[in-house]
Order: structure tokens, then sequence, then C-alpha cells
DNA sequence: AACACTATTATTAGGCG
DNA sequence: TCGCCTAATAATAGTGT
């Protein structure tokens, strides 16, 4: 009964850009970071899917989501396999000695095959979006700022990452087999167990070490 | 033209709970996890937000994005901080001596950390989607699914697992700061620097390591 | 800062190739 | 499996409290 004949805007058209108020920025931040919070708890619920989601606010916080939880999720990206939930995870945890050298190794050669499918997703989330962003605007020298790390990243230097990484990765596997003083943990199983560690037809599984 | 006076259903209001064909689950999956990943770059490109996700499907295909990188994401998570992407990161990565020494205290510590947002934010969702499904359906004994191993790890167990943790995280802190033979990097620095590592006023902040 | 509102856009369920 | 299509639902931009 106002002056004005709509209550409120609705939802309004917008360019996937970088929103340079301050406020706005953190405002969509959180809601948005809310609804991808609510799509992967339901990718859970209907799917089946573990899922854990990080994000670094623009001012650097840390949030996460997760489930069965982001600790579930992430250890599983580390290579370990987590026995169900209801099992004492207290015992398992006793297992520290076993289970930071499962970690360690884990941790580099996840890295290596998880950047497979990042770097797949990446290009074409990043092609959608420079299209989008470049069609959208005339100023193209604001825009795309994210990219540059991206390309910065994207070629040589990545490859000499590649090799010193499965160099360091060797490295580390003898160092991993080699009788190191874990012992404070009070276990006394320095090393890796030899029919697994040696064995090339059980090591070349995704998400298992190579070791 | 044909006989139905619509081409298409168009979008189907659907319940939020377990797809039980194979098919259909597995098709929602990858529809469902790209338009999760397509809010994730969103949400780097409007609000400079860094994202990691990481998803495990059905069949257990692990998947992830993330911006910079999966592994910058986690990276930080860990607790290391990383430097503008523009530097040479193999200088970075030939630290790994440190870098390995902060990543494992820092993991430790930053599971703590986390622990609390990650909390709050499932406790959120929990309550919405449990809302939702329980006002969905009548049979309440096949929803809920999920929920079981959510309420098992929640009370004595996790205060149990904590309380272990600190004891094995101060273990961990005197392994790392004895000269054990990370020398194989072809590094000289296997200790601890002295100015941080026992200076209590400059430990205790966020994201770095207490030791 | 977090929640309510709502018109409007964005996403997507179900098909089809 | 992947992309395209369309109608209808779901998310959300802008606003107020």
């Amino acid at each position: 009964m106002a002056s004005t004949s709509k209550q409120t805007r609705g939802k309004q058209k917008i360019e996937i850009k970088r929103i340079e108020d301050n406020d706005d920025r953190l405002i969509t931040f959180s809601k948005r970071r809310s609804g991808i919070y609510k799509k992967a708890s339901e990718l859970v619920s209907m799917c089946g899917a573990e899922v854990g989601v990080i994000v670094f606010s623009p001012t650097g916080k840390p949030f996460s989501f997760g489930h069965p939880s982001v600790q579930t999720v992430t250890d599983k990206f580390l290579g370990r396999n987590i026995p169900p939930p209801a099992q004492n995870r207290l015992q398992q945890l006793f297992d520290a000695s076993e289970k930071i050298r499962m970690d360690i190794y884990n941790y580099f050669f996840n890295r290596l095959l998880a950047r497979l499918d990042a770097e797949k997703e990446r290009g074409r989330a990043l092609s959608r979006i420079t299209r989008a962003t470049s069609e959208g605007t005339s100023s193209n020298r604001q825009l795309g700022w994210w990219e540059k790390p991206l390309e910065e990243l994207s070629l040589s230097e990545l490859h000499e990452t590649d090799s010193f990484m499965e160099t360091f990765y060797r490295h580390l596997c003898n160092f991993l087999n080699h009788p190191v003083d874990l012992g404070f943990l009070g276990l006394a199983n320095p090393m890796v167990d030899p029919t697994t560690a040696n064995d090339p037809s059980s090591g070349e599984e995704a998400g298992a070490g190579p070791c």
C-alpha cells in the first residue's frame, strides 16, 4: 500500500566478478558458504557421498564442513582407511606410529593423484568463468585477478615440482623404511610391513601407498 | 506437436533422501558435484575466498576441487602459510625438512582448531536436514542412516580422543625438537629454530604451531 | 551480525541423443 | 558417460529489522 508497487526488487542478476565493497563481499561470502554447505549435505544424504569442504574467507578465517566429519574425509584423502566410526578410535590412534608413517607418504602420494582430478576440474571451471567474465564486462584489466596465479604455476615450474616430488618421495620412502626413532610412542613396529611394502601388485591402487 | 502438451516435465520437486536406484544416484551425484564445484568457483571469484572441496562418490572414488589448488588449501589447512604462488615453489619445497616438521605438528594442532567450526556448522546442517527429512517421510527407520556415526563419535569418546591428542601432541613436539636424521634431504637444519620453538608469547596464535 | 522477506535469477530433475 | 533441453523448483540479491 506504499508508493512502491513491489516490496523488494527480488534477486538481481549479477555478474560473477569480484565484489569490491568489503561488507557486501563478506555478506555474500557468508550466504554462499551456507549455500555450499547445504548442497554438500544434500549430496551426502541423497547419494551417500562423503564430503569435506574447507573455505578460507576473504579475511583469511578458516571454515569447514564435512560428513561424516572433516577429519574423516581429510584422513581418507591422506590415504588412511577409517573403519566404521562406532569402533573405538582411541585404539586406532594408539597405532600412531604406523599412522604417522602412512599419513606422511600417502600425503605426498595422494598429492600427485589428486592433482589429476583437480587440474581437470579447474580447467573446466576456469574456462567457463573466464568466458563468463570476459563477455560480461568490457574492462578486462580488473577482472581475472585470480587467473594470474593459476597460469603462473601451471607450466614448467609445475613440472619441476612434480619431478622433485618424485625424487623427494623416493627419499621419503627410504626414510620411512629406515628404523627411525619413533619409539617414544611405546610401540615396537617402526618398519613397513614387508608383505605390502614391496609388493608392486598391491601397491598401485589409488589411495594406497605405493611404497 | 506430439501428443503430450509439454516437451519435458521440467524440474520435479524431490525430497532430500537417499536415492535407492544405483544409476540415478550416480547421475545425481555427478550433476550435483558439478554444481558444488561451480558454486565454489563463484565463491572464489566473487569473494576472493580460497576453497577446497573433497568428495568421495557413492562408489568410493575420490574427487576434488580447489582454488588456488586443493594442495594449497589443504596445505594451508595443515597450518603451512604459502607465500604468493608467483614465487619459485621449488625453492620452498627444498625446505622440505622444515616443512614436514611443521606439517606434522600443525596437522594435529589444526585438527583441534578446525573441530570447533566443523562441529558448529555440522550442528546447524544436521538439525536442518533432520527436520527436513523427518517431516518429509513417515518412515524414520530408513532415513537418517548418516546420523548414527555423528552421535556415536560425539561424546565421551571424542573427549578421550582429544586428551589423547594433547598427550600425543606433546610427544610429537619433543620428537620434532630432537635432532632426528632428516639429513638425507641434504639440508642441515634439523632443529626447530630456538627463537620460535620455546617462546610461549609467539606460539599461541591460531594457524601457527604452538610448540 | 544474524535472520526474515520476496521477486527474480540460477539450478536442476527427468528425458533424449 | 556426457551434453543438451525444458519446465519447475531452489537459491539468493537487495532490503528491512
